[in-house]
DNA sequence: GATTTATGTAGACGATGTCAACAATGATGA
DNA sequence: TCATCATTGTTGACATCGTCTACATAAATC
């Protein structure tokens, strides 16, 4: 039988029928590849659809816009964010270290997925007004949201049943010292002996998040 | 006269002279500004000649490409960012207060000048190799080392004789708290009270940095 | 099996980055 | 003073891109 059923074809070059199969998929995974290959500056929506084997207009019905695309990696991205800091915390007990497992688990994620962490902080990415509806959908809305309130509570543990503004004091803090960390060693800008390998990364963000307790003891 | 000697003319937008004067200083200014108003993807080079009055092709005399356009940016950043730290540590005695007021300016910097910090650190902009030149010049050469080797040097005065690795791991902690707090505030990823306007920005983070002085001190 | 809906295709448009060929200006040296 | 030449702008062209409209095909529904 000529009639593949199992179909899915993720990334699929050459395919046979008309339709794809699953071409949001395809066309995700295409711009992750071709970001990683060229930056972010040299994606391009007509070479995701070449890759995805498919016409250069095809992408516009799975997404509206280039920027549509762009927020859906950034979602993708959050939601492994948020997936991979939860296991990190698992089965830790005290407080601060939960904390400290999900900065180490921060940066790790980074330099584990540096396409997807760079475009998740791009801006430059907003949501579209929802137009008509007021209330989209509260489950599938915010997943910028979840991973820092997620952070949120992990600090708010640490910090104890004080002012709400120690809690959050604490967990903006919480939140920088890892970012930055990421950040600047995606960008280049941290002595390469010290983060070359994402190894070498965690090891440094777990050295610099246990020397800097700090207040929170 | 209708001869104008000083015509530096900046912005010009109608010039008489058929050459402009200070095309590359217009066509950065032009440049930040197009950034500031549609963001760094927004940016056009045939637009910054629109605004400079200029054809769309007279850009190519002063840069190679877009990019070199945006390292001259960046670089324009960077010093400004130097003399910036340099200008808040001037005259503070304490080594800790130092650092702190080097990590507090940090965030300043970013928050008043937002454009500049992004390009400085969006990457993808990479110093082309120097082909023929080993020894570019010394000086001109890595501006964006200077903000961090001060950095280096404020933390050393903190951590004091140790290990030299010690004091590497303080600077890159001292780094990355500001840098990530300035990359959130810039994302708007900061809950809004906290940090909507400069000085609530500055403020937290004169509160965040003084709250983790932490192991240093 | 007919109709409707989802999905992909073809072609067009204006804008962009970049290059090559040409023109005007200002500096240099006889 | 004037001819020469390197700088700096201009024009026009090309390939590519994002996006739109009109059309074609497959799949789902009745």
């Amino acid at each position: 039988m000529s009639r593949q059923t199992s179909c899915v074809a993720r990334s699929a070059r050459s395919r046979k029928s008309y339709h794809h199969g699953d071409l949001r998929a395809s066309l995700l995974d295409a711009a992750v590849e071709l970001i990683a290959e060229r930056g972010l500056h040299g994606l391009s929506l007509r070479e995701c659809a070449r890759r995805a084997g498919v016409s250069h207009a095809a992408p516009y019905r799975h997404f509206a816009d280039k920027d549509a695309l762009l927020l859906a990696i950034a979602r993708r991205g959050f939601e492994l964010l948020t997936r991979t800091g939860v296991a990190a915390m698992r089965g830790v007990e005290d407080p601060r270290d939960r904390l400290d497992a999900y900065g180490v688990a921060y940066v790790r994620f980074a330099v584990d997925n540096p396409v997807l962490f760079r475009v998740m902080f791009t801006a430059e990415i907003e949501e579209p007004e929802p137009e008509s509806e007021p209330e989209p959908e509260p489950e599938s809305q915010d997943h910028t949201g979840r991973a820092f309130e997620l952070l949120m509570e992990a600090a708010a543990a640490v910090v104890g049943e004080d002012s709400e503004q120690a809690q959050e004091l604490a967990a903006v803090a919480s939140w920088s010292l890892p970012h930055g960390l990421a950040m600047l060693i995606l960008d280049g800008r941290i002595p390469a002996e010290q983060a070359s390998t994402p190894d070498e990364a965690e090891d440094l963000a777990r050295k610099i998040l246990a020397q800097w307790r700090g207040p929170l003891s």
